[in-house]
DNA sequence: TTGAAAGCGCTAACAC
DNA sequence: GTGTTAGCGCTTTCAA
C-alpha cells in the first residue's frame, strides 16, 4: 500500500497507478501527521517579524514585510514545507504545541527574547546577521551598508551636497547599519551628517519625520533618503506643502517597496531590499541545513536594487 | 509524566510543579507531532485567498487582505489554533501532506476549484456565502448590499445626484452583490445607474478606470464611490488632474482599510470592511464547527462602517 | 500512587 | 509480488 503510494518500492509503474486510484476513488487519504510523526519532522517552519513587536501584526501591513512574507511562503511551500505565521514578540506557549522544524525570524529588535527561547528549545533560527555566531543560528541580510552608499552616491552624482537621511529610531540590525553606513559615507565625502529619526512606525510619524527633516537644520536640504516605510505619494506632498519641488529644489529617494510610487508624478526612485531575493537566500540555506545538515557557514548577504526615476534626477538646464 | 505535565491525573498540585520543573531543566520537550496524532487533530488551519489567482501571493500587499490574514492569524492563534499560508488557487499537492483540521477560503472566484477539492478531501471550509449550503462549507460575509447603501445614502445627503460606481471586474460574490445593490439603490432613487469596471487590480489599472470614470460619460459626475483598492492619495492626484476639486466639484468615498486616507488633504472617507471582524466571527464560526460540532447555521454578517472625513462633506456655502 | 501496555496511522524492513 | 511487524512519541486505560 504505502509502497504504492509513494515511489518507495519497486512496483510496476501500472500496479502503481491501478492501486493509486483505485485508493483516490475510494477517498482514501493518508493521515498527514501519522507520516510527520513516522518522517521526524513536519515540514513546517514559524515565520515572526521582531519588529513592530508591540503592534505584533501590523507588519503585513508594511510592503516590505507583505512581500517578504509572501515570498517566503512561496518559496518555502515550493521546497515542501508550510509556513505558519506568528505574531511579533511572540511567547513559548504560542508555538510550543507546534512541530516546528524551524522558524524565521525576520528583523529581531535587540531585546526580543524569541531567538534564545527558540534556540533554547533546539529549533533552528534563521534570521540576519545580528544572530551571528550563535549555535544553531544562522543568517541572510541585506546589504545595508551598499543600499546607503548606493543611494548617497547617487545623490552626490546628480550634484546634492546637502542630503538628508529620515531613519527609524529602531532597534534592528538593519537600521543600526544604515545609520553607521551613513555616517561613515558622510565622513568620507566631507558632507555634514543630518539624521533625523522617526519616533514610530506607521505614515504619521514618519511623514512628521520627513517635514522635520525639511524645515529644520541651519539649510534647507537638497535631497532626502527616507529609509522608513512611508507612501510616497504622502511624501511627494510633505515636501511639496513645504515649499519644494521635488526633483527640482529636492532630489527623493525611498527605501520601499510600495508600488505607489511608479504612478506618482514624478514618480518617485525607490531602493528596494529586495525582500523576494531575501526570501529565496533564506529558505535555500534554510533547506540546505534542515536537509543536508550544513554546518554554520557564513550567511548570504543579498544586494540591494536603486530604481532611478524622476525624483532623484536633477533636471537639465 | 504525562499526568504531571498536563493537568490530566489528580496529582498534587505540588509534585506535579515539581515533575514540570525537572522536566524542562532536563531540556524535555513533548514532541508535538506526537500529541497531534494522539489528540486526532493538529489545530492547524490553512488560509487562501481566493482572488488574485493568478498572481497567488500579492494578496498581502492588499490592506485587505493584509489585516484579514493578521486579525485571522491573530484571532486563531488565540483560539489555540496557528493558521497556514497557502497561495491562491492552490493545488491539493500543496496541501495534501498538512494536516489540516479546516480551511479558511477568503473570497473564491467563480470558477475556483479549491473549495471543491476541500470538501472532497473532507476538510471544513470556511468562506463566504457563495458556499452556503455545500455540506462542511460555512461562512461569514461582509454586508455588501448595506456597505453601498450606505455610501449612496452619504452621497445623496450630501447633495450628489450623478455617483458614479468604479468596481474591479472580479467574479467574487463580493463584486458581484456591489453591482446588484447598486444598481437596485439607482433604480430605487431613480438615479442613472453609472458604473466603471478596472480591468485588473492594482493601483495602476484601478487608477486608470477611474480617470475613465471622471471624463467619459454625458456629464461629470459629483461623487465617486471606488469600491476597488487603490491608494488613497493617488486616487485624490487623479482627481485633481481632472480639474476637479475634492470635496467641492467631487465627493470621494474609497472601500479600504489603507490609512494613507488620514494623511491626505483633505483626508480621504472610507469605508471599512470590517477584516477584523471578518476574522473574529469567522474563527469563532470555525471553533464551534470544530469543537461543539455546531451544524450548518446560517453564518454571521458582518457590518462594515463608513468612516466620514472632509472627502465626502460637501463645504458649507 | 506507580507502572505497564495499548494504540493513534503511517512506513520501512523483513519474511513469505 | 504480497503479507506481517515493529516502532515513531505521546496519552489513556487498566493492572498492580
Amino acid at each position: 500500500m504505502s509502497a504504492a503510494l509513494n515511489g518507495t518500492g519497486r512496483l510496476s509503474p501500472e500496479v502503481r497507478e491501478k492501486a493509486r486510484e483505485t485508493a483516490r476513488r475510494m477517498g482514501y487519504r493518508p493521515n498527514a501527521t501519522a507520516r510527520q510523526l513516522r518522517a521526524g519532522r513536519a515540514r513546517l517552519i514559524g515565520y515572526v517579524v521582531g519588529e513592530l513587536a508591540d503592534t505584533p501584526w501590523t507588519f503585513l501591513e508594511s510592503p516590505y514585510f507583505a512581500r517578504l512574507t509572501g515570498a517566503t511562503a512561496a518559496t518555502a511551500l515550493a521546497r515542501g514545507y508550510a509556513v505558519v505565521l506568528l505574531p511579533a514578540g511572540s511567547l513559548q506557549s504560542e508555538w510550543a504545541a507546534l512541530p516546528l522544524d524551524a522558524v524565521v525570524v525576520a528583523d529581531p529588535v535587540a531585546d526580543d527574547r524569541i531567538v534564545e527561547d527558540l534556540l533554547a528549545a533546539r529549533i533552528p533560527v534563521f534570521s540576519d546577521r545580528s544572530v551571528e555566531g550563535r549555535p544553531g543560528a544562522h543568517w541572510v541580510d541585506v546589504d545595508a551598508a551598499a543600499a546607503v552608499g548606493q543611494a548617497l552616491d547617487h545623490f552626490h552624482a546628480q550634484g546634492a551636497r546637502r542630503p538628508v537621511l529620515v531613519v527609524p529610531d529602531s532597534s534592528t540590525r538593519f537600521h543600526r547599519e544604515v545609520t553607521q553606513a551613513h555616517r561613515a559615507w558622510c565622513a568620507a565625502h566631507g558632507v555634514p551628517e543630518r539624521t533625523v529619526r522617526a519616533a514610530e512606525p506607521g505614515n504619521g510619524p514618519v511623514i512628521r519625520a520627513v517635514e522635520t527633516a525639511l524645515t529644520s537644520g541651519p539649510d534647507r536640504p537638497d535631497a532626502l533618503l527616507l529609509v522608513a516605510e512611508a507612501s510616497p505619494p504622502l511624501v511627494l506632498d510633505a515636501a511639496r506643502r513645504h515649499g519644494y519641488a521635488v526633483p527640482g529644489d529636492l532630489l527623493l529617494v525611498c527605501v520601499s517597496e510600495d508600488e505607489t510610487a511608479l504612478h506618482t508624478e514624478p514618480p518617485v526612485t525607490t531602493l528596494s531590499l529586495r525582500p523576494d531575493a531575501v526570501a529565496e537566500a533564506g529558505i535555500a540555506h534554510l533547506v540546505a541545513v534542515l536537509e543536508r545538515g550544513l554546518r554554520e557557514t557564513g550567511g548570504a548577504l543579498v544586494p540591494v536594487r536603486l530604481d532611478v526615476r524622476a525624483s532623484s534626477v536633477r533636471p537639465g538646464p
